[in-house]
DNA sequence: CAGTATGTTCTGTAATAACAGAAATTGGAG
DNA sequence: CTCCAATTTCTGTTATTACAGAACATACTG
């Protein structure tokens, strides 16, 4: 059993609540939580008792947390059941669910984007206005995530050590 | 009246469903697609009749955006009735609604952590492995916020060219 | 001031999402 | 193969959120 510190539950409740704002599950959020604190990898039974929620939630919220690829299965010697551990390098595990977020929401409406723009090509004047919005966006976002990709090849050490230089990039431009 | 044009429709029902998945209310998300192709300022009536959406539906998220900070209320000479018009600069658009996130729900989260950090001063070993993981989240979201402020304060012209070199900004590295 | 257009708030309903518990499945262990 | 632990899937319920329509409030018009 799992005894939460008065930390851990202050935070796993916090995370909860952020991750709903960011249209994700608050149990989905709450158990991430639990296993980034988590000293070792919990097992389904164990995240039950201590988040007090149904097996199948638990069950459904960790192949969520998998789908995302910030938590994974790992196996305890003599021990049959899965246990689950999240990612614990912070920079590490934001990379990966903004990786996530491009491909599953920003790259499908950059394809909608280009398709407006092909059909806004076809609709004559009715669509002028519509285009030149939609190219302007679609601009955004291609230039967003070329942007993103190219920050993400960077070695990690590098691309840690350019945020934190800040503001002073700026001289250097 | 507000005529639908094909490609209108096809990116405000996305715009919706994008919204939904990052935590924002459907109509509110779809009604900013409409303001936003719209050439020109459109009252809540005409909103009402083009989404087909209830009145106060409108009204009230016609609120919620100008919370946001994106949309804003103009007047029409010789009409009583508000208008309104959305931001049609991308880059100022998003930057404002990041803006607003981070107030909202990063600027808490930092407070929070600060928070745990000195509780778990106070919890011993218990705690030892929280304040750990913690300290970490409590550095990359300092590291983060201070590096959007400090991008923040370019010109925009500045920020726009710097993303748009993208990788080659590793050169100067 | 009465009447009307406009906009907001309130209240109940409908739609959706989250969830619990049961049933079904999988895959060792003996 | 049989049994049992572990996990997943299914089904119905509960909670939440989104929403419509009505009531209300505001403020302009004549």
């Amino acid at each position: 059993m799992v005894k939460l510190t008065p930390v851990m539950e202050k935070f796993i409740l916090h995370w909860g609540e952020m991750g709903n704002k960011w249209g994700i599950n608050r149990t989905v959020a709450q158990i991430h939580a639990l296993l980034f604190l988590s000293p070792q990898p919990l097992n389904a039974e164990e995240i039950t008792e201590t988040l007090q929620v149904a097996r199948s939630n638990v069950s459904n919220s960790l192949k969520e947390l998998q789908g995302w690829g910030i938590v994974r299965v790992v196996h305890v010697m003599g021990d049959r059941r899965d246990h689950f551990e999240s990612l614990k390098d912070v920079w590490k595990m934001f990379q990966v669910i903004l990786d996530e977020r491009k491909e599953r929401e920003c790259e499908p409406t950059r394809v909608l984007l280009r398709e407006c723009l092909a059909d806004a090509e076809k609709g004559g004047e009715a669509e002028r206005y519509s285009k030149e919005r939609l190219a302007e966006m679609l601009d955004f976002f291609e230039t967003m995530m070329h942007w993103y990709e190219d920050m993400r090849k960077l070695p990690s050490g590098a691309l840690i050590k350019f945020v934190k230089m800040g503001g002073r990039i700026k001289k250097m431009l």
